[in-house]
DNA sequence: ATGCAACCTCAAGTGCACTTTAAGTCAAGG
DNA sequence: CCTTGACTTAAAGTGCACTTGAGGTTGCAT
């Protein structure tokens, strides 16, 4: 698979997949001439790193987490804990849907002047203190 | 409250505060001398703006969704459009750290070789390709 | 009154995740 | 054999969300 098929199947730019590779999240089997040849299994690769970056995960991490050589997650505590992390950012957000979905149905003429909604700005508030707080260890 | 009053009670930086001011997230209420001052409830427009963020709005969202006045959200259907945005990420994020838990767990030497991890790629990957679809509508 | 820490502005810098551009190489079809 | 279009690299550019720095002003404690 040349570069333009492996960013056609997988529907990641070219460019994408040159600078993926230089941060080593991607590698290509070989080369023909100058030009990368790709094996068929770097789109489930690139479909990885998509679902990781979707999650939040930063190109570094999603390096870290998935050597070249195929074997994905050799770390296991690694996992689970990002796992820990993405319970967390779920929870983040289902208190923002709700959040939101009360701001559209609530009759309030000013959100700060109702108390369900605080509840959520204050729950949000603390949320946001605690990630402080777990970034700095 | 002045800027070094606001940013201990809200855990924002200064110059973040300045910066928001800038892009017409957050206003003070006036000067003394050059210095701003601002009222207590810019904390609670503060903690809107840090959930907001968390849930993975831009600022420039941010500013539309919640004009200046302390009326947050004047329309409904942007709210409500918000929240089905966030709802489709929580399932992505349960999708991606359900497949973590997997990995983590799964004893297959190499992921790409288990199919309870390769359904969960494939997954990822049609939710990725719908996310692109909507993108460009 | 005066010193100075804390504020101010405006510009430039940073980190991330890419994209674009310029200049060059080369595989493959005519 | 020769053209050409798809590839190559290295470097610069982009957008976002801030942070930092230089140089200037000022509220307030002494």
């Amino acid at each position: 698979m040349d570069i333009a098929e492996a960013a056609k199947r997988s529907g990641v730019p070219a460019s994408t997949l040159r600078f993926y590779e230089e941060k080593g999240l991607i590698a290509s089997t070989g080369r023909k001439g100058l030009r990368r040849l790709y094996a068929p299994d770097v789109t489930e690769r690139l479909a990885l790193i998509a679902l990781g970056r979707a999650a939040g995960f930063s190109l570094a991490e999603l390096a870290r987490m998935m050597p070249a050589d195929g074997e994905i997650a050799i770390d296991r505590q690694l996992l689970e804990a990002k796992a820990e992390e993405l319970d967390r950012k779920i929870r983040e957000l289902k208190a923002m849907r709700d959040g939101l979905r009360h701001a559209a149905a609530c009759p309030a003429e000013s959100h700060f002047e109702c108390s369900t909604f605080k509840r959520y700005l204050r729950l949000a508030a603390q949320r946001a203190a605690d990630d402080k707080r777990r970034e700095s260890h």
